[in-house]
DNA sequence: AAATTATTTTGTAATATTGCAATATACAAA
DNA sequence: TTTGTATATTGCAATATTACAAAATAATTT
């Protein structure tokens, strides 16, 4: 067999993965800080900060923006990119749940 | 080509996209979340939990421990798994600089 | 020491991801 | 309507991940 037994676990877990997967690729972290550093967020100006070619750089743009972590909207011929933050608000509910279980000291073991 | 030019991303960039890509897939975050829901965390009780062999069970909780996200430590001929605050820190880290931005209303565009 | 129990490692098949060339689309300017 | 500019899609090769059977390791009990 192989690969992503993904129907086995709840909708959640798989949700929660799935914007964890949009963060788990260098390029995908360095878009992000990107649009982070700057106002103005031109598709072309992310190509030219990265070292990769325009098509992959619209695919890794594509996969950020299913999981809504970014979003974009049309300017003339070109198209303007910025932070989403409802996606970075469902990653949030996640780390809550840890940053309390961390701040309870109910880790007693190991 | 193909597969990950990792090489051309600076170290931060892919330490983060290490950390996140060791939470990319429903099993790591179940493992995760069963380890917050109980104190006893011995392995067994993490492969009875989930609908994946013992050996898959195992090649993801070494995968979590590489990447400092769960730390174990051997009781007897079990081993005790629990939550690695560290490796959350870092992952922190991240959030901070992206919910400093969201709060500084910086978003003109989209 | 042999048997038992708990976990890891190895090998391998199935599937998913990454990256890019080539092509397509969409709009603006000439 | 042709040309140019900006971005998206398609198709495919290279590589990585996922899952598990089988075998290996390690500590415990008998």
């Amino acid at each position: 067999m192989g690969a992503s037994k993904s129907e086995s676990f709840s909708i959640e877990h798989n949700q929660t993965a799935q914007l964890f997967k949009a963060l788990s690729h260098p390029a995908k972290i360095a878009i992000i800080e990107f649009l982070l550093s700057t106002d103005s967020c031109i598709c072309g100006d992310i190509v030219n900060q990265l070292p990769l070619s325009q098509p992959t750089v619209s695919q890794h743009l594509k996969e950020l923006k299913n999981v809504g972590l970014i979003k974009g909207s049309i300017e003339g011929t070109a198209i303007c990119y910025c932070i989403d933050e409802i996606g970075f608000e469902k990653i949030s509910e996640f780390f809550i749940q840890i940053n309390n279980h961390i701040d309870q000291n109910k880790i007693k073991c190991c």
